[in-house]
DNA sequence: GCTCCGATTATCT
DNA sequence: GATAATCGGAGCG
């Protein structure tokens, strides 16, 4: 069996499934490679916080397809974040790449990333990680078993801790982050954007 | 380590 | 027209 079979069964099992089973993962963008350190999941269309809550769109058309394939949106007006679509095709749901620890093409990751003061700031955030990847546009829709941007699973992590996930309005009482303890890779939480001048 | 705040625009209501 | 699955820098401890 290919293991790009293997990536696809793994993918499509149900997202709280698969969420915790990515941290350790490799994703490997050419020269590049990090190992995921911290995830979200989002359970598609039952999922306030899911950007398939109201249905599909254009922009999230992505995630209403295959598993094993990368959705890619852009927010706050300059930033790209990631999410490996899983679970059975048409449940929408996906998981938010949020962090990683840098593992081959150091030098590569540093020169995307000209803002980071230390190496574990590579990619700690899902659009820190993005920019680390060398992940845009252009790779929204990607099939993950195809080179050069790949994802390759490792064996479950033992210690996985979970809690909120970050910067939610909706549905932030789920606790569908998972990370991995002692990471200084792993981001900072911050719950939902404060209300600002008004209690 | 923390908190606050501005940047900047695709997307959806 | 409002919002957003964020980041980096300034200021404080």
């Amino acid at each position: 069996m290919p293991p790009s079979a293997d990536l696809r069964t793994l993918l499509e099992r149900p997202v709280l499934e698969v969420a915790p089973l990515l941290l350790g993962a490799t994703l490997r963008n050419g020269k590049v490679a990090c190992r995921l350190t911290e995830v979200e999941a989002y359970d598609g269309p039952n999922d306030p916080g899911s950007h398939a809550y109201r249905g599909p769109t254009p922009r999230n058309s992505v995630m209403f397809g295959p598993a094993g394939h990368l959705y890619v949106y852009f927010t706050y007006g300059m930033h790209w974040c990631a999410n490996v679509v899983c679970g059975l095709q048409g449940s929408a749901s996906a998981v938010l790449l949020r962090a990683a620890e840098i593992v081959d093409g150091i030098d590569a990751a540093r020169s995307r990333r000209p803002a980071a003061r230390a190496d574990r700031d590579l990619a700690r955030g899902p659009a820190r990680l993005c920019q680390a990847l060398g992940i845009g546009r252009e790779h929204n829709g990607h099939d993950l078993t195809t080179d050069p941007l790949t994802l390759e699973p490792s064996r479950a992590c033992r210690d996985v801790r979970t809690g909120p996930r970050v910067g939610l309005r909706d549905a932030a009482d789920r606790p569908w982050r998972f990370y991995l303890p002692d990471e200084p890779s792993v981001s900072a939480y911050r719950p939902a954007a404060r209300l600002r001048g008004r209690p």
